[in-house]
DNA sequence: TTCGTATTTGCGGTTTTTTGCCTAATTTAA
DNA sequence: TTAAATTAGGCAAAAAACCGCAAATACGAA
């Protein structure tokens, strides 16, 4: 790998997370700590990046600072990374929409290969910054207020696949209404979604667990996996341990 | 091997993996490092790639982006204008992908009712945030050079619809050769596009005129109307004018 | 063809760049 | 405050670039 391809990567990574650690980088380009330490100056001396103990900030990020908003992203990129170590090479995978997604998505392995199944438009695109993955978008009429497609040809589509694992963003999950959602359409796509995989996770930070909504996608005992920003020996987590839930 | 064939196989190299390593050409075709080195110290004289230690990168993906588009926005928004006085309610539209089209969809009446179909992930997010818009994403796997989703299903897709309109982003188009592009699965989706309208339109700065992409999408005759930034009677548009073309 | 000239190429030696490792100093977190 | 992690600076090895020169090759004209 070229040093500046490398420099590149790095402001590539930083755009995608606002905030890299030297130690992250080293590891997945595999070179030694002291060569991205060199990097990140000179990237930091072309005021490309604000170099700081450990890593780089992206340069955008420092000026417009926002407690809340750091900290839930904070949370995301945890769920992400819980996330991204199930997934394993040669996997088909469905996913729905959402930040959380988004975050997962921004959080592979640059050598994974894999497939993915999608009708979040803002999913694809994140997906198809990966050098190496493969991405399906799954077409139809465009839900504005989700930006994913829905309707009947989505869900046939779907119901087309075999995939290996289903990753949905949760809205609400409880222990005994199971995973709910507000808008009808999006509900098909997901329970299409479930039917159609071997495995089913749903990740989310945990504000949206215990909460209801309107129309029921699924029973719990129909979801294999929960991943929330929490410890999986968290209190909050218990009943859904119970209910036969694996926590990550 | 004849220098200029070396230096053609070097930009070729440079297209296909945006990157080249010295020792690797050096390798390949059987010269010594020095040779090449000198090959590409005179290609990056010439700005045809980046020299950097070790090897050379593609000119096209770092340096193309800010100073065009930023430089060429305000033609596009010309364009854009245009294109969005010739769409009319209850219409049913396809488009491709590029910046010229997702210039026209920022552009569109607010209150225009009409159903857009499309590949272009992007463009289908620029026209959901239209407020009465409907869109159809069209589904297949994505394409991550020009995020467009490609492929036999996708084209099935757009063979069952029968539009009024088809926009296209101009790549490249020729009074001889007509549309052509570089991607042979965008052009299959273009030709597609085009066969399912009643009416065909290309968009996109003169600059694209008069110039050849190695594959055809159609000839002019299969094309109805041409929109540059350019005055409709500007000369540079009259050889397309005389070849039956409309000019806005 | 044959010759002379200009260009191109490869090679040896030197310089520069890049990288990893080491140690000491500094910063961070508990 | 202490322990761990991070950084700075020096050093050395390897890779790459540079320089000049001589051999090889291409090219045009006699």
């Amino acid at each position: 790998m070229l040093k500046k391809e490398r420099q590149e990567f790095i402001l590539h990574q930083l755009n995608l997370h606002n905030k890299v650690l030297c130690a992250d980088l080293s590891h997945m380009m595999g070179v030694s700590d002291d060569t991205i330490r060199r990097d990140l100056q000179e990237l930091a001396q072309e005021e490309k990046l604000i170099k700081v103990h450990g890593g780089a900030l992206s340069k955008s990020f420092h000026t417009a600072f926002d407690r809340k908003m750091v900290y839930n992203l904070e949370d995301k990129h945890i769920i992400a990374q819980k996330t991204a170590a199930l997934v394993q090479s040669g996997m088909y995978i469905l996913t729905s929409g959402g930040t959380s997604i988004l975050e997962f998505a921004k959080s592979l392995d640059p050598n994974l290969n894999a497939t993915f199944f999608t009708c979040s438009l803002n999913a694809a695109i994140e997906f198809a910054h990966h050098p190496s993955i493969e991405v399906v978008m799954i077409g139809d009429k465009v839900s504005k207020d989700s930006m994913l497609t829905t309707g009947a040809s989505a869900v046939q589509t779907i119901e087309s696949i075999q995939a290996d694992l289903c990753i949905l963003g949760i809205n609400s999950l409880d222990t005994q209404f199971g995973l709910s959602e507000n808008d009808w359409e999006v509900v098909q796509i997901k329970k299409a979604m479930i039917k159609a995989s071997k495995k089913t996770i749903c990740i989310g930070i945990s504000e949206k667990l215990n909460s209801q909504q309107k129309i029921k996608v699924a029973n719990l005992d129909e979801i294999d996996i929960l991943i929330t920003e929490l410890d999986p020996n968290d209190p909050t987590l218990l009943p859904f341990k119970h209910k036969g839930l694996t926590i990550y």
